[in-house]
DNA sequence: TCTATTATAGGAGAATGTCTTATGTTAGAT
DNA sequence: ATCTAACATAAGACATTCTCCTATAATAGA
Protein backbone atom coordinates (compact mmCIF):
# COMPACT_ATOMS: atom_id res chain seq x y z
CA UNK A 1 0.00 0.00 0.00
CA UNK A 2 0.99 3.66 -0.84
CA UNK A 3 2.42 5.33 1.90
CA UNK A 4 1.54 8.81 1.56
CA UNK A 5 3.84 10.34 4.17
CA UNK A 6 6.48 9.64 1.70
CA UNK A 7 4.52 10.89 -0.99
CA UNK A 8 5.69 14.55 -2.31
CA UNK A 9 2.40 15.44 -1.73
CA UNK A 10 2.96 15.29 1.99
CA UNK A 11 4.97 18.45 1.54
CA UNK A 12 7.77 17.28 3.40
CA UNK A 13 9.94 17.72 0.32
CA UNK A 14 9.57 21.50 0.04
CA UNK A 15 13.44 22.02 0.97
CA UNK A 16 14.24 23.85 -2.60
CA UNK A 17 12.86 27.27 -0.40
CA UNK A 18 15.77 26.06 2.32
CA UNK A 19 17.99 29.12 -0.03
CA UNK A 20 16.24 31.66 0.20
CA UNK A 21 15.16 31.33 4.00
CA UNK A 22 19.07 30.51 4.44
CA UNK A 23 19.36 34.23 2.68
CA UNK A 24 16.64 35.66 4.77
CA UNK A 25 17.79 34.89 8.08
CA UNK A 26 21.49 36.75 6.67
CA UNK A 27 20.18 39.75 5.88
CA UNK A 28 19.37 40.31 8.94
CA UNK A 29 22.72 39.38 11.07
CA UNK A 30 25.89 37.15 10.02
CA UNK A 31 24.94 33.58 11.89
CA UNK A 32 26.12 30.28 11.48
CA UNK A 33 24.89 26.99 10.40
CA UNK A 34 23.37 25.63 13.50
CA UNK A 35 21.47 28.58 14.31
CA UNK A 36 19.82 29.03 10.90
CA UNK A 37 18.69 25.17 11.21
CA UNK A 38 17.10 26.43 14.66
CA UNK A 39 15.52 29.54 13.31
CA UNK A 40 14.14 27.52 10.20
CA UNK A 41 12.92 25.13 12.54
CA UNK A 42 10.81 27.75 14.21
CA UNK A 43 9.76 28.97 11.36
CA UNK A 44 6.21 29.20 10.95
CA UNK A 45 6.74 27.22 7.55
CA UNK A 46 8.74 24.24 9.39
CA UNK A 47 6.19 23.97 12.60
CA UNK A 48 9.00 22.85 14.47
CA UNK A 49 10.68 20.34 11.97
CA UNK A 50 14.24 20.87 12.23
CA UNK A 51 15.29 20.87 8.57
CA UNK A 52 18.59 18.29 7.58
CA UNK A 53 21.63 20.12 9.30
CA UNK A 54 23.55 18.13 6.92
CA UNK A 55 21.49 19.82 3.62
CA UNK A 56 22.24 23.29 5.47
CA UNK A 57 25.46 22.89 5.57
CA UNK A 58 26.19 21.73 2.42
CA UNK A 59 23.52 24.87 1.04
CA UNK A 60 25.85 27.47 2.77
CA UNK A 61 29.12 25.44 1.03
CA UNK A 62 27.69 25.83 -2.29
CA UNK A 63 26.92 28.99 -1.44
CA UNK A 64 29.78 30.27 -0.72
CA UNK A 65 31.30 28.77 -3.55
CA UNK A 66 29.00 30.91 -5.59
CA UNK A 67 29.95 33.89 -3.63
CA UNK A 68 26.37 34.32 -2.25
CA UNK A 69 28.12 34.66 0.95
CA UNK A 70 31.69 34.38 2.23
CA UNK A 71 32.67 32.70 5.94
CA UNK A 72 34.67 32.77 8.93
CA UNK A 73 35.50 30.82 11.67
CA UNK A 74 34.75 32.20 15.35
CA UNK A 75 36.65 30.64 17.94
CA UNK A 76 36.20 33.87 19.80
CA UNK A 77 33.35 32.69 22.41
CA UNK A 78 33.16 29.77 24.56
CA UNK A 79 32.01 26.71 23.08
CA UNK A 80 32.90 24.93 19.89
CA UNK A 81 34.14 26.57 16.92
CA UNK A 82 31.33 27.81 14.66
CA UNK A 83 31.55 28.97 10.93
CA UNK A 84 29.94 32.59 10.42
CA UNK A 85 28.00 33.17 6.95
CA UNK A 86 28.31 36.96 5.84
CA UNK A 87 25.96 37.99 3.11
CA UNK A 88 27.88 39.69 0.14
CA UNK A 89 26.14 41.89 -2.57
CA UNK A 90 26.03 38.87 -5.07
CA UNK A 91 23.50 37.28 -2.42
CA UNK A 92 21.49 40.53 -1.79
CA UNK A 93 20.72 40.44 -5.20
CA UNK A 94 20.35 36.86 -4.95
CA UNK A 95 17.90 37.50 -2.52
CA UNK A 96 16.25 39.87 -4.24
CA UNK A 97 15.68 37.86 -7.23
CA UNK A 98 14.03 35.30 -4.87
CA UNK A 99 11.74 37.65 -3.62
CA UNK A 100 9.73 38.20 -6.88
CA UNK A 101 10.23 34.66 -7.56
CA UNK A 102 8.30 33.77 -5.06
CA UNK A 103 5.75 35.93 -5.43
CA UNK A 104 4.95 34.52 -9.18
CA UNK A 105 5.23 31.03 -7.56
CA UNK A 106 2.41 32.54 -4.92
CA UNK A 107 0.71 33.41 -7.33
CA UNK A 108 0.99 30.47 -9.64
CA UNK A 109 0.10 27.93 -7.11
CA UNK A 110 -3.36 30.06 -6.36
CA UNK A 111 -4.39 29.88 -10.28
CA UNK A 112 -3.51 26.20 -9.63
CA UNK A 113 -5.75 25.53 -7.07
CA UNK A 114 -8.45 27.83 -8.47
CA UNK A 115 -8.05 25.58 -11.47
CA UNK A 116 -8.75 22.12 -9.63
CA UNK A 117 -11.74 23.78 -7.72
CA UNK A 118 -13.23 24.70 -11.36
CA UNK A 119 -12.45 21.14 -12.24
CA UNK A 120 -14.10 19.32 -9.53
CA UNK A 121 -17.35 21.34 -10.09
CA UNK A 122 -17.25 20.46 -13.59
CA UNK A 123 -16.93 16.63 -13.50
CA UNK A 124 -17.83 14.07 -11.52
CA UNK A 125 -14.64 13.19 -10.46
CA UNK A 126 -13.72 16.04 -9.02
CA UNK A 127 -16.76 15.53 -6.07
CA UNK A 128 -14.53 12.42 -4.80
CA UNK A 129 -11.60 14.92 -4.28
CA UNK A 130 -13.44 17.24 -2.59
CA UNK A 131 -14.59 14.83 -0.51
CA UNK A 132 -11.31 12.92 0.67
CA UNK A 133 -10.44 16.83 0.88
CA UNK A 134 -12.75 17.35 3.65
CA UNK A 135 -11.84 14.01 5.05
CA UNK A 136 -8.07 14.98 5.49
CA UNK A 137 -9.23 18.45 6.58
CA UNK B 1 30.80 35.87 -12.39
CA UNK B 2 27.35 34.12 -11.23
CA UNK B 3 25.00 33.09 -13.77
CA UNK B 4 21.24 34.26 -12.29
CA UNK B 5 19.99 32.33 -14.93
CA UNK B 6 21.18 28.91 -13.56
CA UNK B 7 20.25 29.99 -9.89
CA UNK B 8 17.56 28.67 -8.04
CA UNK B 9 16.17 32.27 -7.57
CA UNK B 10 15.42 32.44 -11.29
CA UNK B 11 12.10 30.21 -10.57
CA UNK B 12 13.63 27.60 -13.13
CA UNK B 13 14.04 24.64 -10.60
CA UNK B 14 9.89 24.71 -9.61
CA UNK B 15 9.19 21.38 -11.18
CA UNK B 16 8.37 19.95 -7.90
CA UNK B 17 4.77 21.04 -8.32
CA UNK B 18 5.31 18.70 -12.14
CA UNK B 19 3.05 15.80 -10.45
CA UNK B 20 0.29 17.67 -9.05
CA UNK B 21 -0.06 19.73 -12.02
CA UNK B 22 -0.10 16.16 -13.75
CA UNK B 23 -2.64 15.44 -11.50
CA UNK B 24 -4.49 17.83 -11.93
CA UNK B 25 -4.64 17.97 -15.25
CA UNK B 26 -5.92 14.01 -15.22
CA UNK B 27 -8.76 15.13 -12.53
CA UNK B 28 -10.54 16.23 -15.74
CA UNK B 29 -9.90 13.71 -18.57
CA UNK B 30 -7.50 10.57 -18.92
CA UNK B 31 -4.62 12.04 -21.18
CA UNK B 32 -1.72 11.16 -22.49
CA UNK B 33 2.16 12.12 -21.93
CA UNK B 34 2.68 14.95 -25.27
CA UNK B 35 -0.50 16.30 -24.61
CA UNK B 36 -0.08 16.89 -20.89
CA UNK B 37 3.59 18.12 -21.45
CA UNK B 38 1.39 21.21 -23.42
CA UNK B 39 -1.10 21.89 -20.79
CA UNK B 40 1.69 22.20 -18.38
CA UNK B 41 3.15 24.58 -20.74
CA UNK B 42 0.65 26.52 -21.91
CA UNK B 43 -0.23 27.00 -17.57
CA UNK B 44 0.51 30.52 -16.38
CA UNK B 45 2.89 29.32 -14.57
CA UNK B 46 4.94 27.67 -16.88
CA UNK B 47 3.88 30.66 -19.50
CA UNK B 48 4.92 28.65 -22.49
CA UNK B 49 7.87 27.09 -21.53
CA UNK B 50 7.47 23.52 -22.07
CA UNK B 51 8.48 21.44 -18.84
CA UNK B 52 11.19 18.30 -19.83
CA UNK B 53 9.27 15.63 -21.80
CA UNK B 54 11.63 12.96 -20.36
CA UNK B 55 10.64 14.12 -17.04
CA UNK B 56 6.89 13.98 -17.53
CA UNK B 57 7.25 10.69 -19.24
CA UNK B 58 9.09 9.36 -16.45
CA UNK B 59 6.72 10.74 -13.84
CA UNK B 60 3.57 8.87 -15.64
CA UNK B 61 5.72 5.68 -15.30
CA UNK B 62 6.87 6.17 -11.75
CA UNK B 63 3.05 7.56 -10.45
CA UNK B 64 1.66 4.16 -12.29
CA UNK B 65 4.39 2.20 -10.56
CA UNK B 66 2.86 4.02 -6.91
CA UNK B 67 -0.22 3.33 -7.90
CA UNK B 68 -1.78 7.13 -8.71
CA UNK B 69 -2.23 6.46 -12.39
CA UNK B 70 -3.08 3.22 -14.56
CA UNK B 71 -2.23 3.81 -18.29
CA UNK B 72 -3.37 1.96 -21.85
CA UNK B 73 -2.24 2.69 -24.81
CA UNK B 74 -4.67 3.79 -27.52
CA UNK B 75 -4.14 2.54 -30.75
CA UNK B 76 -8.20 3.48 -32.08
CA UNK B 77 -7.09 6.59 -33.90
CA UNK B 78 -4.93 7.75 -36.59
CA UNK B 79 -1.31 8.66 -35.38
CA UNK B 80 1.47 7.77 -33.68
CA UNK B 81 0.06 5.06 -30.75
CA UNK B 82 -0.39 7.17 -27.48
CA UNK B 83 -0.21 5.99 -24.08
CA UNK B 84 -3.08 7.31 -21.75
CA UNK B 85 -3.48 8.06 -18.26
CA UNK B 86 -6.50 7.39 -16.16
CA UNK B 87 -6.34 8.33 -11.98
CA UNK B 88 -7.39 6.03 -9.62
CA UNK B 89 -8.55 6.45 -6.20
CA UNK B 90 -5.37 6.85 -4.54
CA UNK B 91 -4.21 9.24 -7.38
CA UNK B 92 -7.13 11.25 -5.81
CA UNK B 93 -6.35 11.22 -2.93
CA UNK B 94 -2.54 12.17 -3.52
CA UNK B 95 -4.25 15.05 -5.53
CA UNK B 96 -6.52 15.86 -2.37
CA UNK B 97 -3.71 15.81 -0.21
CA UNK B 98 -1.33 18.11 -2.39
CA UNK B 99 -4.10 20.50 -2.39
CA UNK B 100 -3.59 20.90 1.73
CA UNK B 101 -0.02 21.32 0.91
CA UNK B 102 0.09 23.57 -1.97
CA UNK B 103 -2.38 26.19 0.27
CA UNK B 104 0.28 25.88 3.64
CA UNK B 105 2.99 26.40 1.33
CA UNK B 106 1.32 29.32 -0.48
CA UNK B 107 1.04 30.48 3.23
CA UNK B 108 4.71 29.78 4.22
CA UNK B 109 5.91 31.80 1.22
CA UNK B 110 3.41 34.28 1.79
CA UNK B 111 4.58 35.06 5.73
CA UNK B 112 8.44 34.14 4.41
CA UNK B 113 7.65 37.43 2.14
CA UNK B 114 6.55 39.50 5.08
CA UNK B 115 9.30 38.50 7.25
CA UNK B 116 11.96 39.51 4.34
CA UNK B 117 9.78 43.18 4.14
CA UNK B 118 10.24 43.65 8.10
CA UNK B 119 13.53 42.51 8.11
CA UNK B 120 14.24 45.32 4.90
CA UNK B 121 12.28 47.79 7.23
CA UNK B 122 14.74 47.31 10.04
CA UNK B 123 18.05 46.56 9.08
CA UNK B 124 20.76 48.59 6.44
CA UNK B 125 20.79 45.69 4.86
CA UNK B 126 17.70 45.73 3.42
CA UNK B 127 17.84 48.90 1.83
CA UNK B 128 20.03 47.30 -0.61
CA UNK B 129 17.63 44.25 -0.97
CA UNK B 130 14.64 46.54 -1.53
CA UNK B 131 17.50 48.86 -4.09
CA UNK B 132 18.16 46.41 -6.05
CA UNK B 133 14.39 44.58 -6.42
CA UNK B 134 13.44 48.18 -7.98
CA UNK B 135 15.82 47.43 -10.45
CA UNK B 136 15.15 44.06 -11.53
CA UNK B 137 11.49 44.87 -11.27
C1' DT C 1 31.15 9.83 34.84
C1' DC C 2 27.61 9.79 31.74
C1' DT C 3 24.33 11.95 28.82
C1' DA C 4 22.26 15.65 26.25
C1' DT C 5 23.07 19.65 23.64
C1' DT C 6 25.81 22.38 20.73
C1' DA C 7 28.41 22.51 16.36
C1' DT C 8 30.32 20.90 11.86
C1' DA C 9 30.72 17.70 8.28
C1' DG C 10 31.70 13.31 5.20
C1' DG C 11 29.66 8.90 2.95
C1' DA C 12 26.26 6.55 0.48
C1' DG C 13 22.31 5.69 -1.92
C1' DA C 14 17.82 7.32 -3.51
C1' DA C 15 15.23 10.58 -5.91
C1' DT C 16 15.08 14.30 -9.34
C1' DG C 17 16.40 17.05 -13.04
C1' DT C 18 18.30 17.83 -17.59
C1' DC C 19 20.36 17.10 -21.93
C1' DT C 20 21.10 14.10 -25.75
C1' DT C 21 19.75 10.64 -28.69
C1' DA C 22 16.63 7.12 -30.89
C1' DT C 23 12.33 5.49 -32.99
C1' DG C 24 8.34 5.89 -35.66
C1' DT C 25 3.82 8.43 -37.57
C1' DT C 26 1.60 11.88 -40.06
C1' DA C 27 0.46 16.40 -42.31
C1' DG C 28 1.77 19.92 -45.18
C1' DA C 29 5.08 22.39 -48.06
C1' DT C 30 8.28 22.36 -52.00
C1' DA D 1 8.01 12.48 -54.86
C1' DT D 2 10.62 14.24 -51.19
C1' DC D 3 11.56 16.81 -47.30
C1' DT D 4 10.54 19.10 -43.06
C1' DA D 5 8.01 20.02 -38.97
C1' DA D 6 5.07 18.50 -35.53
C1' DC D 7 3.35 14.54 -33.03
C1' DA D 8 4.38 10.76 -29.64
C1' DT D 9 7.19 7.80 -26.59
C1' DA D 10 11.22 6.60 -24.31
C1' DA D 11 16.18 5.06 -22.99
C1' DG D 12 20.99 6.70 -21.66
C1' DA D 13 23.92 9.40 -19.11
C1' DC D 14 25.27 12.73 -16.11
C1' DA D 15 24.55 16.38 -12.57
C1' DT D 16 22.17 17.99 -8.72
C1' DT D 17 19.60 17.44 -4.64
C1' DC D 18 17.71 14.93 -0.69
C1' DT D 19 17.97 12.06 3.23
C1' DC D 20 19.71 9.00 6.43
C1' DC D 21 23.65 7.33 8.86
C1' DT D 22 27.87 8.07 10.88
C1' DA D 23 32.02 10.71 12.88
C1' DT D 24 34.19 14.44 15.35
C1' DA D 25 34.67 17.41 19.28
C1' DA D 26 33.37 20.91 23.13
C1' DT D 27 30.59 21.85 26.96
C1' DA D 28 26.87 21.91 30.50
C1' DG D 29 24.36 19.58 33.79
C1' DA D 30 22.61 15.34 36.13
Amino acid sequence: MLDFDKCPCSGSNLDRLIQPMILMNLVQEDLYGYKIVQRIADSPMFKGNKPDGTGVYRSLKAMEQRGLVVSSWSLADTGPAKRFYHLTNVGEECLSRWLSTLEEYRNAIGMLLEDVHKACVHSNRGKGVEKSREFIG
